[in-house]
RNA sequence: GGCCUGUUGGUGAAGUGGCUUAACACACUGCCCUCUCAAGGCAGCAUUCACGGAUUCGAAUUCCGUACAGGCUACCA
């Protein structure tokens, strides 16, 4: 075909683009930022909301656009109308904003780059496509899905290479007439590049995270723009990430053996070409097998879940942050006050293989986040919790501010920070003793101990000696002495010792008082608990305990 | 089938030819501390880096082969 056959064809097919590659260029020119700025992108379908492995990445295109004052946007890719659902854009921006990872230019905010929707970009996705046309680097191909299936049939027999390529690109090089006339017959048809790479060469790319890559040279004539007249990812991705400049494109790696395809593009196209920085899959074991955590199967996998069950999103954000750099959890433990951004994350410090996704390691980072908030905090975002997740006990914190906040700060003070909940929906239930009304109601349910205590001894001691005015040491060495006059060892040590001399220990006497004070064997520092209940609540309870086990 | 990538304890991993008798963290086990729990302290947990060969004075680290795993091979992203 000829210089003027071609730009006939081009302006046959897109008659009504008007529009050239030069006032694209111009409209959307180079960002001014800084030297070694880096601008990431990303590229979610709106299908509803957040997959886990999307949200690393988006984690990280925060995070390396942050930290070196560049620009992270965020680019809806909605190409393929079966992986959009109404609304959908929304669900991303809200899982986005809870883990406050906020692009800082989108669809919903302001930025030069736009459209930030790949559905409204079309005209400018089809500009290029006529000019590729006029250069003679892509055509129309008519081939109908039959076609296409008995080549790659006898592609398989033959155990060659998949795909339309070489001679199996029939409609390579239709005349004008022969496109002409399949035209007038309303054939359908999509854009396919025409390849002029050769697979013989081999072509070598730097991967941010994976290093040095060898590839064939891409050779395939790759679909371009559908029959819709929509772009594939791939065209898209080379359009869109050129004229919004981004410098870095993070991406997961099963993008990995498209790149000869993507660095084709941009030179045929004669765009710079970006940095590639392919991450590791976010996988799941099961039943022996590994695979990508999915968000069909796997109830992790939906980001929305953890707010649901109450892990606090800056442990989650923690706990990306150390797959994402490895050495960042060190210097997370000895920098445990500064912000997780004041790291410095690297590319080479990145995950090559698959990252077994750990629970166990989320939940001991939720653990110790929550072991360094205090009673008042925590108390605030609990309440914030359940206002959403449990609305009954929600009224009851409100009701118990004074003392719930007196609670959860037991044991916090100190050097060793009590690390109890991993989330805010443990509150409840491991501190179910705090509040009268629910412990009135559940009472001893949670004590199955066949064990019965001394109430007696018990009412006694709190009526005669407990001095709640004390600290907690002078009231153990009380309580010690209490033991004694009573029959008591007054350590563990010296019962054992001699147990026959004694009923029990002191630890027997606070265990009893822990019981029927708190319904449990278990809990933090007894003293503190009495401290805050006062004398009246505690007899009352011992009283409840009384009745409950008919003495 | 073809192409690409990966493989270090139960888990995440450090490691870039000698400092590695393989760091650190999670999990697990035992002991200590102790009124219970949590926390904390101490100790244990890969004599070996998927396997085989090669290069080298020397290899987890380089090269080749094999096995296994993952990805791609769409008018899905």
């Amino acid at each position: 075909m000829t210089e003027q056959e071609r730009n006939e064809l081009a302006e046959l097919l897109f008659p009504n683009i008007t529009k050239t590659k030069q006032y694209y260029e111009k409209k959307y020119p180079e960002r001014k930022i800084k030297k070694g700025a880096m601008v990431t992108r990303f590229g979610p379908s709106p299908t509803g909301f957040v997959h886990m492995g999307s949200l690393f990445g988006a984690f990280c295109d925060y995070i390396f656009a942050h930290q070196t004052s560049g620009v992270f946007y965020l680019r809806i890719e909605d190409t393929d109308q079966k992986r959009s659902i109404e609304n959908g854009i929304d669900g991303i921006f809200n899982d986005l904003e809870a883990f406050q990872i906020i692009p800082d230019e989108s669809a919903k905010s302001k930025g030069n780059y736009g459209p930030y929707i790949q559905s409204e970009r079309t005209e400018i996705y089809q500009t290029y496509i006529k000019d590729l046309i006029k250069k003679g680097l892509a055509y129309p191909c008519f081939m109908t899905e039959e076609e296409i299936n008995t080549i790659r049939e006898e592609q398989e027999i033959n155990k060659t290479k998949i795909g339309i390529y070489g001679h199996y690109a029939v409609d390579r090089d239709l005349s004008l007439e022969e496109i002409k006339e399949k035209l007038t017959n309303k054939e359908e048809y999509v854009i396919r590049l025409k390849s002029p790479g050769n697979a013989n060469n081999e072509i070598e790319i730097i991967d941010c995270i994976k290093g040095k890559l060898k590839f064939p040279e891409h050779d395939m004539d790759t679909v371009l723009l559908k029959k819709d007249g929509t772009p594939t990812y791939h065209f898209a991705h080379v359009i869109d990430d050129h004229l919004m400049h981004t410098t870095h494109v993070i991406r997961g790696d099963e993008w990995v053996s498209s790149i000869p395809l993507h660095i084709q593009l941009f030179d045929l196209l004669e765009f710079e070409r970006p940095k590639y920085a392919h991450t590791a899959p976010i996988t799941k074991k099961e039943n022996g097998t590994i695979r990508k955590l999915s968000k069909r199967k796997d109830k992790e996998a939906k980001v929305s879940y953890y707010e649901e069950v109450g892990i606090p999103i800056e442990a989650v954000k923690l706990y990306l942050a150390t797959i994402l750099n490895s050495n960042f959890e060190e210097w997370y433990i000895n920098n445990q006050n500064k912000k997780l951004e004041e790291f410095q994350f690297t590319f080479d410090k990145m995950a090559i293989g698959g990252t077994l996704f750990d629970l166990d390691k989320l939940n001991n980072i939720a653990k110790t986040y929550f072991s360094h908030k205090n009673g008042q905090e925590i108390y605030e975002e609990t309440l914030k919790y359940t206002e959403k997740f449990d609305p009954k006990y929600h009224q009851q914190l409100k009701a118990n501010k004074e003392d719930m906040i007196k609670f959860l700060n037991i044991e916090k003070d100190g050097p060793r920070p009590r690390k109890d909940i991993s989330k805010y929906s443990e509150v409840k239930e491991e501190f179910s003793y705090t509040i009268d009304e629910i412990f009135e109601q559940e009472n001893y349910q949670k004590y199955d101990g066949t064990k019965t205590y001394d109430i007696s001894l018990a009412l006694d001691y709190v009526s005669n000696t407990l001095n709640l005015n004390v600290e907690n040491d002078q009231w153990f060495q009380e309580i010690k002495k209490y033991a004694e006059q009573h029959g008591y060892a007054k350590s563990p040590k010296e019962y054992k010792q001699n147990k026959e001399a004694y009923k029990g220990h002191v630890g027997d006497i606070c265990e009893a008082l822990r019981v029927m004070i708190t319904g449990r064997t278990k809990s933090p520092d007894l003293f503190s608990i009495m401290k805050i209940l006062g004398k009246e609540r505690i007899k009352k309870r011992i009283k409840l305990y009384q009745k409950y086990t008919n003495q």
